[in-house]
RNA sequence: GGACAGGUGCCCGAGCGGCUAAAGGGGAUGGGCUGUAAACCCAUUGUCGUAAGACUACGUAGGUUCGAAUCCUACCCUGUCCA
């Protein structure tokens, strides 16, 4: 093995859970190499929600590190999967699509995902798996389930679970690991990226290449990364997620507020850090864990937004909740002349859903007025133009008197 | 097709005729502590009303009752089992 393949090896092991196998791998990167072939490097996709979200974005940064080794991304849209719905497992209200919202799901997502990918089309390929699974018959359907047996479906550890639990499982369930081994077949990938969630999907590719006389991809599998909470996995649901079109602030706030112990996996995951750096950065001998994490915060904010911007965020970020003063620019709210009740005006500024909160914060002691603390909402106010309104650290409204 | 079990607030979950705007937990929000945090502590967590209070809420629609989340009827939905 060359040096050059072994530098690859260690470049693209980086932040990986397993790889299937890495001795295929690297000779499938010496093959590559030495017949000036690119390899095709696919990742499935799921196009029943648009938004992506950091916990994406690591497998995304794995492909972006094939892209720039000269690899080509296949990207699969599984808009025949969406399409059929999948009513079963834990989201039962998961919509049936249509082709506009699939398509328009999709455009979303690879607007989003262009910020970590080289879209040029020599490095990118986008294909719809109902392409082919459309066109196939019930025959064919039948073969292409004959190559599995029940006994390695029930090895996946989600009908595991669900089998001895006694849930139920559709049988149709067992056949979209089979209709994705089948795009692995169809677009003749090298190597297929997934979340550790996928492990089982895509090794069943590999499987039905070897029975279609193709080389087996090469599996290799990311992290799923954790979300804000420390918890659980980063989701939409859950509400510990960052958006990859958060705006920079609200970026660069979620990111501080990660815990300390947090931090190497996100700086690992999520940045292209030399790991020496990282451990110098993570050790709370060796650097404050407050510098680690502004820093941290910036090189996230600025893979997508650039690093005035990540500068900005953070200074921002400093002056608001390090020093406690005011943002450099806040909403501004257009109100009458004539005195109002302070709840009214905490709501009529949109800094609170209703009166009653109105009242709960004033209550609370998280109101001020021109920096000073408000201790009655059924106050009334003159409002003056110019007066800042502040509600708990974060919610902020300069009063515009018309 | 049949037999059970169940549908409660943002989520989980207790309640099973009045004392229930509904225990408890989670989450979220505010305050404290800090390094911005995390952890921890305290508080708040239906709407309207200055307040007294009023209104809305326990799958849906009716009914019984002075009074229903709680009882009855029908319907819808979910799960398990039998066929």
């Amino acid at each position: 093995m060359s040096t050059h393949v072994m530098e690859q090896l260690k470049q693209l092991s980086r932040g990986t859970v397993e790889i299937f196998t890495q001795a295929e791998l690297a000779q499938r990167l010496t093959e590559a190499a030495q017949a000036g072939r690119q390899m095709r490097i696919k990742l499935g996709l799921d196009p029943t929600s648009p938004d992506i979200h950091l916990g994406h974005t690591v497998v995304l940064r794995k492909m972006r590190q094939f892209q720039d080794l000269g690899h080509k991304a296949v990207l699969i849209i599984g808009d025949y999967t969406a399409r059929i719905g999948d009513p079963t497992g834990q989201n039962t209200t998961r919509p049936m699509l249509t082709p506009e919202q699939i398509e328009r799901n999709a455009q979303t997502y690879f607007e989003q995902a262009g910020k970590i990918l080289d879209t040029d089309p020599a490095r990118l390929e986008v294909r719809h798996n109902s392409e082919w699974l459309a066109d196939l018959r019930l025959a064919d359907t039948i073969r292409l389930a004959a190559t599995m047996t029940v006994a390695r479906m029930l090895e996946r550890d989600t009908f595991d679970i669900r089998y001895k639990k006694g849930d139920p499982i559709g049988v149709h369930e067992f056949l979209y690991p089979l209709m994705q081994g089948y795009d692995s077949v169809m677009v003749r990938s090298d190597v297929e990226l997934g979340g550790t969630d996928q492990t089982f999907n895509n090794l069943v590719g590999r499987d039905l290449q070897r029975v279609n006389n193709q080389p087996p991809q090469i599996v290799i599998t990311t992290p799923i990364l954790v979300g804000l909470d420390g918890k659980d996995k980063m989701s939409k649901s859950k509400g510990n997620y960052v958006g990859v079109t958060d705006d920079p602030a609200n970026m660069f706030g979620k990111i501080m507020s990660i815990s300390d112990a947090m931090m190497e996996n996100y700086f690992t995951l999520l940045t292209s850090l030399p790991v020496e750096q990282i451990a110098e950065l993570t050790n709370p001998n060796r650097t404050h864990p407050k510098q680690a994490k502004v820093l941290l915060g910036k090189t996230i904010v600025a893979q997508f937004h650039g690093s005035a911007a990540a500068d900005a965020a953070a200074a921002e970020f400093d002056r608001i909740f390090a020093k406690g003063q005011l943002p450099d620019d806040m909403p501004e709210c257009p109100v009458g002349a004539t005195p109002i009740l302070l709840k009214n005006l905490l709501t009529l500024c949109k800094l609170v859903e209703t009166g009653a909160e109105a009242k709960r914060m004033v209550q609370q002691g998280g109101v001020s007025l021109d920096g000073q603390k408000a201790i009655d909402a059924n106050a009334e106010i003159t409002p003056r133009d110019g007066m800042i309104l502040q509600v708990g650290k974060r919610r902020f409204a300069r009063l515009r008197v018309q």
